[in-house]
DNA sequence: GGCATAGACTAACAATTGTTAGCAAAGATA
DNA sequence: TATCTTTGCTAACAATTGTTAGTCTATGCC
């Protein structure tokens, strides 16, 4: 006798992994434990999903899409280096704000996911990378930004922004946007020529 | 029949463990894969371990007092908040370089330590960001920061350092000094008064 | 109504887990 | 030499793990 309407059992599983997955990390958070949080029973999971693997792999994957989703409308909407840079900087942000447990869940437990799709979610995080690359390399050729160590300043970039997921003060008392124009801020002014882009005062 | 001399078990206990907590995770490796790698029976163990949950909580303390060393260290040599702030960088980065494995079971496998030494380990964690924000604090009062908001750059700081763990790349291609600088330079650059501790140019 | 499907349940499985008990050999101490 | 401690071993344990099989029941469709 299902009490209430379940308004989509495959996305409410997803959602209540993403928190146990987070708080105590996958491996240690049981079918069972699941079970328990849902109020269905262990096996029950599988109809809806194949595995408990296969769980991790819905919400890796899903918050790979939502990257990449912003990470192409930030590429299509601005075509100026920097603003490029900082339209990524913002897309990015946002996801992770707006999916907490799940984006915390993509930058720690991708690597309990079992092949194939462990390579497919490196080679997806690379590709990633690769394109925000591309937009420093072409803000250096043209001028804009200073010739620096491209991979000191994706080091820097990522850092900042994959380390958000740790900080929960952070995500409650500060707006995105606040947050996306700190982030953007050290970032271009570590790496912009002169100083059109500081926007920052005391 | 011990085939060779034991330099020290439980320290080359440490170590195999710190490298497997790093690369698997605390909870995907069992006290047999442990075993196999050290060369001795799973039971083995007990003779100097109390528990897998001591392992794990000999190689987070023994980090803590490094990062403590470290802290204490940088602190005690200067003086002027810009001079220890980047001392405490320099003093951190060399930790995490020189205990690569173990300094990344530090940052990502601490969840997993069981009472009391979970909040213990809270507890240190905590008085480690409150001297550095204290050194901030000193900073902005002496009117060689600018004023602005601690969480944040404590947050940027940090999220610098603790990912430096992520990045094996970057411990292979660049010195502890060369790290240091780049971190020092992105954080003093974004918090100190004019110009003057700016010391990149184009 | 008749029937298929979806989604829940109970019960059980084989494997793996951390851990303990009991024992043996080597080294140190006397 | 006699004794104690250290450190390893084998065997086994109880608990927990992810997962499967089989069953029951409600819901939607013809």
């Amino acid at each position: 006798m299902p009490e209430k309407k379940t308004p989509d059992r495959k996305d409410q599983i997803a959602q209540v992994a993403s928190e146990h997955f987070h708080e105590k990390g996958y491996m240690a958070v049981s079918m069972r434990d699941l079970a328990k949080e849902v109020g269905i029973e262990a096996a029950s999971f599988y109809n809806h999903y194949e595995s408990k693997g296969s769980i991790l792999k819905e919400i890796c994957f899903r918050m790979a899409d939502e990257f990449f989703s912003g990470l192409n409308r930030a590429l299509s909407e601005h075509h100026l280096p920097a603003a490029q840079l900082q339209a990524i900087i913002r897309e990015h942000v946002g996801v992770v704000l707006k999916n907490f447990s799940a984006s915390a869940v993509f930058f720690r437990e991708w690597r309990h996911l079992s092949e194939p799709w462990l390579s497919q979610f490196l080679e997806l995080r690379r590709r990633y990378e690769e394109q925000v690359r591309q937009v420093l390399s072409q803000g250096m050729n043209q001028g804009l930004f200073r010739q620096m160590d491209q991979n000191v300043v994706v080091y820097t970039l990522f850092s900042l922004l994959n380390g958000l997921h740790e900080w929960k003060e952070v995500q409650q008392r500060f707006s995105p946007q606040e947050v996306t124009d700190h982030i953007a801020g050290i970032v271009l002014n570590g790496i912009a020529v002169g100083d059109q882009a500081k926007h920052h005062k005391s």
